[in-house]
RNA sequence: GCGGGUGUAGCUCAAUGGUAGAGCCACAGCCUUCCAAGCUGAAGACGAGGGUUCGAUUCCCUUCACCCGCUCCA
């Protein structure tokens, strides 16, 4: 399949829209139209319905270490700025960057250091990105940029220390790391993965705060208010849906990395010595729920990260990964994370910000050996009252992508086939084959013509399932046209009333995959629906 | 952010330094008793801004967006 085919269907039927069009567009911000905003609440509902509301903690699920509750947050996209400071965001994210004119490099400000050499009366500011045996390098970038050669470095006149550009007012003398001339370093710019904004209508610098990029933090933040308010026992998830926002350098590939995106994530608590079995249980029921959503075929995959490639905190982490048509053959992208990450996020929340220290966390200190970034100082243990056992509960993690995932269940449900037309002639034919559940539109409802009666019955079924199921009326052109306009847009049921209806009341029911057809009492069509829609 | 390519109607594609054409879709009707493309009608576009010019969709500059590579990627 390709991609654009797919793209320019999202825009003709209104599934997807480039974001502020009209103004030539926004790169990375994208629009659910018509039909795509109730594709992409189905995938949410369904995501809400089958891991919290429907989940009976009563009952042992399939594949689980024991019984588990699961709730429910939402919590703001603005938070309290310490809260990125604390859980490692502000540091990765955020960064001064300098780009260099002539090799069109980027460098992390901090991270270019350099020392100032003379030869022949001539300075220069030397630097490399080097960190290791930097002197050997700085020596190396002087000799070669005054042509000087290597016998003769004694007679370079070094002077002042090793330090970072940062500390310098003016880069005009300064030799950039992969620059033959001096001066190619541009003044350092801010660099934000980061949405930054301002609290309060007069606010300045000091009330700058961020759009949140996870909606993970406001859950661990909220962890104590949790137990507090609700009877939750550990082992609990609570589970949140929401807008998260990161200043991608390159958006890309339709809305897979958008720079505004919904996020589905749970955030689950166990005692530490059965969290390996609840990471396990997580992570093979997130996999399951998107083959039994229809993600069947073997465009995903469950791949579990090698240990190098595991974050600071991480014991443990899998991707559930989907072949997307865009991406090069043999390429997985990514939809969701199940992450096991261990206590990282409630101790980062009640110590400070911390980093590894051998097997174990630690307090990350600042110059002045003061905490780098300061915690709230609140308790966020969890005491169990049976053990009489205190501690920090370990996190499991799965973060999904809403767009992701709908973009996905799109993809996957794009076909092309041959459909026999009136002549029985093979013809071509393009149809969304969506899980009943995630189909924008259950039913469409069709009199035959618009006479004889047909329309009126039309309309009062149509009314009737209306109250229940998003439904599609439709008594324009010839029948088969009214059928493909359905096909295209994934719905899985067509009804059509006709001569038999008027004279025994019954209609027929036209299945979008098979073609095939049955009749129905007209009474009996909400429950026929209501049963297959549910499976 | 860098390099290359592309921007004409909702989509696919024409033509042009001097009134921008068509097909499909969508719309309003007509005709039709079950699988698209029958008839009639109406509607709809030069990505944005600036410059050159009597006149720019066409030439130039800038910008925005998309595609491909690089770079980056919790």
């Amino acid at each position: 399949m390709q991609m654009e085919q797919l793209v320019a269907l999202c825009k003709r039927r209104g599934f997807l829209f480039q974001s502020s069009e009209i103004y030539g567009g926004l790169n990375g911000f994208w629009d659910y139209g018509p039909l795509g905003v109730l594709l992409k609440k189905n995938v949410k509902d369904a995501w809400w319905s089958d891991m919290v509301v429907a989940h009976n903690e009563m009952l042992l699920q399939k594949g689980a270490p024991g019984l588990y509750e699961m709730t429910g947050l939402d919590c703001t996209i603005i938070m309290h700025p310490q809260i990125w400071k604390c859980s490692g965001h502000y540091d990765l994210f955020h960064d001064y960057m300098v780009d260099c004119r002539e090799s069109k490099k980027r460098y992390r400000y901090d991270h270019v250091k350099g020392r100032s050499v003379t030869y022949h009366g001539k300075s220069v500011f030397v630097t490399t990105m080097e960190t290791e045996n930097t002197q050997d390098y700085l020596e190396q970038a002087a000799l070669k940029f005054f042509g000087v050669r290597k016998k003769d470095a004694e007679n370079l006149e070094w002077s002042g220390a090793i330090m970072a550009i940062s500390q310098l007012g003016d880069f005009s003398n300064v030799l950039g790391p992969d620059a033959k001339t001096i001066g190619t370093l541009t003044a350092p710019r801010e660099f934000n993965l980061m949405f930054k904004t301002v609290i309060g209508a007069l606010g300045g610098d000091d009330d700058a705060s961020f759009l949140r990029p996870e909606t993970a933090q406001g859950i661990f933040v909220n962890f104590k208010n949790v137990c507090d308010s609700t009877r939750v026992k550990v082992p609990f998830g609570i589970a949140q849906i929401g807008k998260s926002f990161r200043n991608e350098i390159t958006p890309r590939n339709f809305t897979f990395r958008s720079r505004e995106f919904e996020q589905m994530e749970i955030e689950f608590f166990c005692h530490p010595s059965e969290s390996p079995q609840w990471y396990k249980y997580w992570r093979d029921r997130r996999f399951s729920w998107y083959t039994e959503l229809g993600l069947a075929g073997d465009r995903l995959r469950l791949r579990d990260h090698d240990q190098d490639e595991l974050s600071h905190y991480s014991c443990g982490t899998a991707d559930v990964e989907y072949q997307y048509p865009f991406l090069p053959e043999g390429e997985y992208g990514e939809l969701e994370g199940i992450a096991h990450r261990g206590d990282f996020d409630l101790r980062s929340h009640m110590e400070g910000k911390l980093v590894r220290d051998g097997d174990g966390l630690t307090l990350e200190l600042g110059p002045d050996g003061k905490p780098k970034h300061r915690g709230s100082g609140k308790d966020l243990t969890y005491y169990d009252e049976v053990t009489r056992e205190r501690y920090v509960p370990h996190v499991i993690e799965p973060s999904a992508g809403a767009d992701r995932a709908t973009l996905a269940f799109l993809c996957e449900a794009y076909h092309v086939d041959q459909v026999p037309n009136d002549k029985g002639e093979p013809t071509e034919r393009v149809s969304l084959k969506f899980h009943p559940r995630l189909a924008p539109i259950k039913a469409a409802v069709f009199p035959l013509v618009k006479k004889d009666g047909m329309p009126e019955i039309a309309t009062e079924l149509y009314g009737e399932l209306k109250r229940e199921f998003s439904v599609f009326y439709d008594d324009k052109g010839a029948v088969g046209r009214r059928y493909r306009r359905q096909d295209e847009i994934g719905t899985p049921y067509c009804i059509t009333i006709d001569g038999e209806t008027v004279k025994d009341g019954t209609v027929t029911i036209r299945d979008r995959d098979t073609l095939e057809q049955w009749r129905v009492k007209k009474d009996g069509v909400v429950a026929e629906l209501r049963e297959r829609l549910a499976r």
